[in-house]
DNA sequence: TATGAATGAGTCTTCATTCAT
DNA sequence: CATGAATGAAGACTCATTCAT
């Protein structure tokens, strides 16, 4: 009786995490299908089957259930940077495997990486605070994983001695731009895409030898 | 009696033309203030003192409106490089003050870049296909003034001897991976953003060491 | 066909006003049935046989009906005391007459009658500014009748010599009592309600006679 | 065992019922604060820090709590009223204190009056028999009060000898459209309200004017 | 050519209430 | 006694679009 007593309660908790769970799941995929402006809270309730208001007593807003996806999207992308990082003594190796990881991160969960990306910079954002900040420190902790790895590269003289600042924002806007352009219009068929795994590969290796200090322009494993 | 019915008809089609380019320009105006995701046909017909239904005469559905700007953005982005590459005789130099113009222009036009760039690759774009082929076919020719550029700096020696498509379509995405991250999120004042113009200038040199043959890295003018 | 076209243009502003007017009436009907707090645009919709979005070709809001629903309250009871004082020569019992018209219509359009003078004191109306505006300067209007009949009849020697405000907004406040309780209460069984004839006209004689300077109680016609 | 199980069933009583008096008070706070027509069952749950389902175990609807409130308010004002007639040996001038203790009790709890005096007579008031009928039942002693006092200044020559409850019903629709009007449109930067003490001191003054027997209109203390 | 009138589908959100636990 | 979960109904309002004139 007694450990079933526990046992009630935690499962009522997992039911209630997987609802969540559920929601954004579904937020997702509406937002791959229809693009994150058009998620309503409607459709949304229909999808995973339950009254508009329900989704209500899960989240506080429409916005709250963006901002989790966000989330969601930095946290589990700086988990796999920071992985990275941890088993790569090369930096400059490294720095390269997390630009790949992030380009086909990215290209692996499209529809979350234009609301977490390319979401216009709203006025909402200042307003719910709370979301608006717990989702910043979630990017900042994902770009703090890029901007790691620029500075052991410098340190290794690997990297040109630059502000990592600096280098870390270009090479992040530049594998931005290659990941957003193909998500966006990748699938385009009247645009003259080069064969896609090509063109990441000379993507990122053109950025790599644009910070490079010298003139060794090897190819990083 | 003649010769005025043709007067007529002529400034009969003047007139219709003018409607239609104040429409458009009414739309710019208001995807700036807002946003394209904002444009609403009662906004543009009240800001263009028309009623609603005159803007059904012009254009089929909003998203003919949308794809006009696209083209418009096209078309004048096209004329801004073709200049350039008409009036610099270095290949590479007119390579660096293209991508300069492009970001500048996109800075300069936040809201149009982002119609133009950044609007997600809906379905309606498959069918509303008439608009959309014509978008495309200005996007071509916009694109086309990269790789021309790209086609004779390999020519000339100064970019490294690959497929034009393929180094054209790595700057391509790298400088509008740039533009559009400064324009969604560059005033997000909790990201800590290097000073723009310093940023802009790394990553256009980063991308022109990249794409070089050698490792003559040398400042272009 | 000319005075014809001339026909036309008036039938369409002619039809518009209808349908305004039947809003409004309807708007009127609810209030009487369910209270003005639950008066929603949803049921008005429905109740004029339109959809919900056409009132909003004929009203900018909700409060914009109920606005104008007060303002013809108002200027239905203004013109009413207008006529009174025009035609009655002795001031007092012009005045008295007013009063009995005022209490009178409040019980014949009872619901009219609560938006209008019983509606909380709401933030909106600030911000509504200009139907605020000019549901204020009707009421003006309408406490201007008071107030001059009140001047009238102590330039007569007929009410006691005090402000003219102060004596207005005591008589006004009393009657508006009388009115309104009826309103809300007087239907219920419970409440020993006296006669309503009798307990009208010994309000309104025991408010004559608290603002007349002597002691002369003759019952005023 | 026994006689601390009559603790337990009392002190379950008591808690029973101080958590009903607490939901009665955050209802009287809320509506303090936002009106009795915004009064949510959700908002009244969260303040008390109970599950909105908690406050179905004491009242059996919403309109419950407010005819308990209306109870409340009945029964303080009626105490107060009470304890005035049996310290003031004259009953005129305990009648003109009545008359001021009710308006300051308004003005003092403008919701809490609005929700007794105010609120429509809607079609729930029926059906709600139960509450209904014991809100009347404490309605009743209330006018009691007043009509008492009537009576007394009556048998004291000091009012006209008219049916009591008809002069009652006069007496106090008029202090109600005093106290009502200042609630509702008192703060009506608008409307040139006269200076609120005077205003109070002179309606009550004229309505005791009105129904005194005599031209004796001294004031009274 | 232009429009006035109208609408149906849609937006997010709040509400009072119920019921199984 | 208390509640967590859920909901259906309703709230005001905006939208792109059509159609008869």
């Amino acid at each position: 009786m007694l450990s079933n007593g526990m046992g009630i309660v935690e499962r009522k908790a997992r039911e209630k995490e997987e609802l969540r769970q559920r929601i954004l799941d579904a937020a997702g995929e509406l937002i791959v299908k229809e693009g994150y402006e058009n998620l309503s809270m409607r459709k949304l309730a229909e999808r995973i089957e339950y009254s508009p208001s329900t989704i209500y007593l899960y989240f506080k807003d429409k916005y709250e259930i963006l901002a989790s996806i966000c989330i969601d999207v930095f946290d589990r992308l700086s988990a796999r940077l920071e992985e990275i990082h941890r088993n790569e003594p090369n930096p400059l190796a490294g720095l390269r495997q997390g630009m790949r990881c992030y380009i086909d991160f990215g290209l692996s969960h499209p529809s979350h990486y234009l609301v977490t990306f390319s979401k216009p910079y709203l006025p909402y954002v200042q307003e719910n605070s709370e979301a608006s900040l717990r989702t910043m420190q979630s990017g900042l902790r994902c770009f703090g994983c890029l901007r790691e790895a620029v500075v052991k590269s410098i340190a290794a003289g690997m990297v040109r001695n630059e502000s990592p600042d600096l280098i870390g924002q270009s090479v992040w806007t530049c594998i931005h731009g290659l990941t957003s352009a193909l998500i966006t219009m990748g699938d385009d068929p009247h645009f003259p895409w080069v064969e896609r795994e090509q063109l990441i590969e000379n993507t990122v290796d053109t950025i790599l030898r644009g910070i490079q200090p010298f003139a060794v322009h090897e190819k990083i494993s």
